[in-house]
This record gives structure tokens, sequence and C-alpha cells, in this order.
RNA sequence: UGCUCAGUAGCUCAAUGGCAGAGCAUUCGGCUGUUAACCGAAGGGUUGUAGGUUCGAGCCCUACCUGAGCAGCCA
């Protein structure tokens, strides 16, 4: 009797030595050395060496063998052998091969290539084994995510995708036609995760979000993923606090269970393993001042530019949140610190290495009169904000919460130097395709 | 949108203003232990586009196209 295995149960042990198997994959490279040729066949789950012996199979089925190219899918038939000069230490000894569809001048060889051909072949470029360790690693930090807010008893809402207004009114949206009336692409579930948080306690929402703008850096996309948790009752410090507990979970759980990936992918693990709560937690105006001590030229009242997060990071060995920013600068909905009233009770987690901010949130202004008066301030249309304002005529609650970017965590993460790669097949200003 | 850089074989890159090149990939040949195998041979080009300077332009000049990096915006 001979089973369909995966390449993986090989490595792990679970097939006894010198079983008979199938395997079905492609065939990711091939080396010949007169009558002996090594097949590295790849299956999703791993790559082994299939060695076919020419006095050991019929000449057709030789043949076939030999002329097997790169990402061709076949079915291999053979016997599973220990063998320490095979990469993972086993190998297959095939007896039987069959093609199942050829490919002729795969584009992607094993040699260099550069990113834009490379984004070009997205399709064919998930194939190689660096983007299945990174596609791993989002798929567990997805997971991560979604484990610890269901483990703390939040509830998934789902926020809609088509809205009628900016959420901020500083972005630019896609604008799409929406049944002769205008509609535009949600930036942000946050305003209907505050509603659901006011009706259910605890809740976040998590879906892609899309941003007009045309950034052309290393850290944006124009459709990504975030995830949004916002919590009633939560003061700016049980934010932090959510925020910290977050990081560690989803950094921790990767640190435990993506060891082989984040070894493919060259990391270096020793900054991620300081990754625990608390992290420390600055004031604006300490920011501030660390930025002065570094020399670096910085106006008072200013967001942080790129370079200025990544001077503040590297004073730390793990996250850092930095709060209170001006209120001037951030969104219309934060809340002002009554103590100190030209700052919000806002937040931003910046991660180390230069990976900037993945985490923006803050508490939200939950007094009606002075959320009206902010919507004025930023000259918003008043009647697009009627079911928001009604969030703080009915039992309104002082209430927090916070974004992360997926694909920011995930490029920090796996010591990535550019988020394209984070996402099977990104959308940036100039890539729309595949 | 601004600044900087780049565009030459399928890919990654060379070529002082003077014959268009290499490695890999492909095809053919050789090899029973290869590890991005190796050895030998062959095919493969409107040098991003349009114009200009020059006896002569891949190289210099102008415009445009395409892309990358940085900045702004943000996650």
């Amino acid at each position: 009797m001979t089973d369909r295995v995966y390449i993986e149960d090989v490595f792990q042990h679970k097939i006894p030595d010198g079983s008979d198997v199938i395997l079905r994959g492609w065939l990711y490279n091939k080396r010949s050395s007169g009558k002996l040729l090594f097949l590295l066949v790849r299956d999703g789950t791993a790559v082994i060496q299939a060695t076919v012996y020419k006095p050991g199979v019929s000449a057709e089925i030789f043949e076939t063998a030999d002329k097997l190219t790169q990402e061709a899918s076949l079915t291999v038939i053979g016997k599973i052998k220990k063998d320490e000069r095979a990469p993972g230490g086993y190998e297959l000894q095939v007896t039987d091969v069959k093609l199942i569809g050829q490919s002729v001048d795969f584009p992607i060889t094993p040699k260099e290539h550069g990113p834009e051909f490379l984004m070009d072949y997205r399709h064919l470029w998930l194939r190689s084994k660096n983007q299945h360790a990174i596609l791993r690693v989002r798929h567990t930090i997805i997971k991560a995510i979604r484990d610890f807010f269901d483990g703390r008893g939040f509830t998934l809402v789902d926020t809609p995708i088509f809205t009628p207004a900016a959420c901020e009114g500083t972005s630019t949206l896609f604008e799409t036609d929406y049944f002769d009336t205008k509609a535009f692409l949600t930036q942000s579930g946050q305003l209907y995760a505050e509603a659901g948080a006011l009706a259910l306690g605890k809740v976040y929402c998590f879906g892609p979000t899309f941003r007009a703008e045309k950034s052309k850096t290393r850290r944006h996309l124009t459709e990504f993923w975030m995830v949004e948790p916002e919590v009633a009752f939560n003061e700016l410090k049980e934010n932090m606090e959510l925020a910290e507990d977050f990081i560690e979970y989803i950094v921790q759980t990767v640190l435990r269970t993506r060891v082989e990936e984040l070894k493919t992918l060259g990391r270096d693990t020793t900054k991620l393993q300081n990754v625990r709560a608390p992290f420390p937690k600055i004031h604006y105006d300490e920011a501030v001042k660390i930025l002065e001590d570094a020399g670096l030229k910085f106006e008072y009242g200013n967001d942080f530019g790129s370079p200025d997060e990544t001077a503040i990071s590297e004073k730390f060995d793990r996250p850092v949140i930095v709060h209170h920013y001006p209120s001037a600068i951030k969104a219309f909905y934060m809340k002002r610190d009554p103590n100190e009233p030209d700052k919000a009770l806002a937040m931003d987690v910046l991660a180390p290495e230069g990976y900037g901010e993945i985490i923006g949130g803050s508490q939200r202004e939950d007094n009606y009169d002075m959320l009206v008066s902010r919507i004025k301030e930023h000259n918003l249309p008043m009647e697009a904000f009627d079911w928001y304002l009604d969030l703080r005529k009915y039992g309104s609650v002082p209430h927090s919460g916070f974004g992360l970017g997926v694909e920011r965590t995930v490029a920090w993460i796996c010591g990535l130097q550019h988020v394209r790669e984070t996402i099977p097949f990104a959308r940036m200003i100039h890539r729309l395709k595949p």
C-alpha cells in the first residue's frame, strides 16, 4: 500500500524510513550527474531531494525525469531513505515519475532578480522559499491577532468598506460611483468600531483599508490590512497597556512557532526577544527632547517625520509608545487632556530598527458639544456625522482604541526592507497588476 | 507633488565617444552523490522613446516614458 504524503511529514519523522510513498508537487530545481538525476521536488510544505538512478528505472521513466523543467507539476513514487548527503537528511529514491503539467521557460530562475521583475511575476514569485516563509509568518501574525482579542472576550465587528465620507478628513480617499452618488473606500473602520464598543463593550474590526495618497516609500501600500480594537470605558492608560500586551503576544507567538521561517529569512531574532511588556512610554515633550539632544532640526508642535521616529526608537531596546501629541496635528475625534488642553490623549507605538509607526490610537472625544466644535474646526460635513454624534447623545462613556498595520508589523518581524513582500498581491501607486 | 538615481540578451550586470560583452537561464553533448552542481559547445540585441551634437553615440545634450529610493501623508 502506497500512500500520498506531504514532504513536511518526512522531515518531521512521521514517515518511517524505507516507506513507499507518493509525492505530488512541482519541480523546484534539477541537477544531473549522468546516470543519476537529482530532482528537488516541492509540494508547498517543503522541498525534498528525489534521486533517479538510471539503471534502477525503465528508460521511459528516466527520460521523463530527465526532461522535467523548472516548476513542472508531477507525481513521484519512491522510497523514503535517510541519507546524510541529502539536504534535510532524507531523500526519495524514485521508482516512478509522472508529468502532470509541463512548464516551459519558467521566468524566475534560481538566480538574482530585481524587485520590479519579481513584482511583475508576483503570482509565480510566491512559489519561492522566502515568500513561503513571509506568508506563513503573516498567517501566524493574523491568527495571533484574532486569538489575542478572542481570548480576551472581544467581539469581531465587521465594518463597511464603502463609506459616505472621510473618517478623518485628512487622507485622500479612493472615490467610486455608488448608484449615482459618491462612495469612498474606507480608510479606517474606527468610527463604526466605536458604535460596536458602545454596544458590545469590547470589539475589534479587521479588514482591508485604502489610502489614495501618492506615497512611494517602503512603508506604504494603497491597500493594506488593519486591525482596530475599541473598548468602552478604557482611557489612554488602559489603551496603551492593551497595545503593549497585544504586540508582545504577536511577537512572542511568531518567535515560538515560526523559528524555521525566521531563520530562512535570515532574521536576527535577538531584538525580537526583547519585545516584552511594559514598553517605555514617553510624553511628546520627552520625545522632542530626545530629538533636540540628538541634534535633529525639529520644530515643537510638529508631527514626527520618518527620520525623527527612527531617532526616537533607537533610544530603546523594544517598541516605544509616544503619547500626548499636540491636538492640532491629530484627528478631530481624539479627546484632549483636560489638564493639558493643547495635547490629545493620543498615542503611537514606534517599532524598533527604523520600522516606524505600527500603531496609532487614542482616547476618543466623548462629549457631544466638544465633538461638534471639533467637526466644525476641521471643516467636516456635520450631516455625515449625525450617527456618530448620536453615540455621544445616548449613554456616552470614555472609550479608546487603536489601529495596527498588519503589513508594517510583518515587515518588522520578518526584517524586510519593504512592505510590498508582506502581502500576497501588493497594491501600490504604480502597481495594480497582477 | 518635490529631490536623487536608474533603464543594454529571458534575468543580473559590464563596455575611456571608436568591432555589442560576461554569468545565469534555454538547446545540444559529458559525468553515479549533486547541494544556486560542474565541464564543453550553440542560439539569443532596433542599448526605454523621440530629437540633437559629432567623422563616429550604449556613453554627451534636450524632451518624454517607465521604474526605484528619499521627503510629505500615514498604519
